[in-house]
DNA sequence: TTCCAGGTCCGGC
DNA sequence: GCCGGACCTGGA
């Protein structure tokens, strides 16, 4: 759920605290290289990042509470949610809505390219994703120029807010989240899907439940089949905090991953 | 050419 | 509160 990465055979390279971090893994093996910064430095971030510390085998136990979320978890055992910069998490869900997923990462790589800096050197540079002081400080038409469309002013305003520390993005990881969820919905461009997904995948909070068109599948059509009355969104989101519990966000995301791999008809294993 | 894609906002019941 | 339409853009 991030949109920078680029594959290069086993190795994956991404940006990582204004690092360019290369990554592989084999069966019980990490592996990596930054730069500019020293491994040693970047080690722990890059371990933050990566959630490595988080309990899986508690968080399935926690939700798995029917067959249909044990039978995802038995396929994609062992998929994390990454810790992401804030910052970047926010815009980039802001430039989703009513998008697909290689114009977001169009759209979020021409940000970087415009107004980032450049890390690294040689045959592989890279620029970092501009903080929220260097994005306030470029007109709306300049971030349209990066093929946002309609969401240029949203993201326009969102730097400056930002910028003003209008919300403190780092201070609501410590928030509630209905506290964040709450500050984080006064941006505008920032509904209660795209707030979920800077909860969940940012924020810590992992029982922020985002859902969107596939979750709303996925939950219909799994869960709620012999339901006749329409549910909102926000109504589902609330469902799904009850029904699952405190790991809502990893059941929501072992779900939508198993409902775009496979579809609706798939059976259980 | 027309349609639609990982929503949000706005105006009218 | 719920519902429908508009909104940039680019690929099918």
């Amino acid at each position: 759920q991030t949109f920078r990465w680029k594959r290069d055979g086993d190795w994956f390279e991404g940006i990582v605290f204004n690092n360019i971090v290369r990554i592989r893994q084999d069966e019980s093996t990490i592996e990596f290289t930054s730069t500019p910064d020293d491994e040693v430095l970047v080690r722990p971030l890059l371990t933050d990042y990566l959630a490595i510390g988080v309990d899986l085998e508690q968080i399935y136990s926690s939700i798995g509470v029917d067959d249909r979320i044990i039978s995802a978890i038995s396929r994609y055992r062992g998929m994390r949610i990454l810790r992401q910069d804030p910052w970047e998490c926010l815009v980039s869900f802001i430039c989703s809505s009513a998008s697909n997923i290689p114009r977001i990462s169009s759209n979020v790589e021409s940000i970087c390219t415009a107004f980032g800096q450049e890390i690294g050197f040689g045959d592989s540079f890279r620029k970092t994703f501009p903080t929220p002081q260097e994005l306030a400080g470029v007109d709306e038409y300049a971030i349209r120029q990066c093929g946002v469309g309609y969401r240029a002013p949203f993201i326009a305003d969102t730097a400056r807010a930002v910028a003003d520390g209008v919300p403190d993005l780092m201070t609501l990881r410590e928030v509630p989240y209905e506290e964040a969820l709450r500050e984080l919905t006064l941006l505008d461009g920032v509904g209660d899907k795209v707030a979920n997904c800077v909860l969940l995948f940012s924020l810590n909070k992992l029982e922020a439940f985002p859902v969107d068109v596939w979750i709303d599948r996925a939950i219909r059509e799994w869960y709620l089949s012999d339901v006749k009355e329409r549910l909102t969104r926000k109504n589902m989101r609330l469902w799904a905090r009850d029904y699952f519990g405190s790991y809502a966000g990893y059941a929501n995301q072992y779900l939508f991953h198993d409902r775009r791999l496979l579809g609706r008809g798939q059976k259980l294993t």
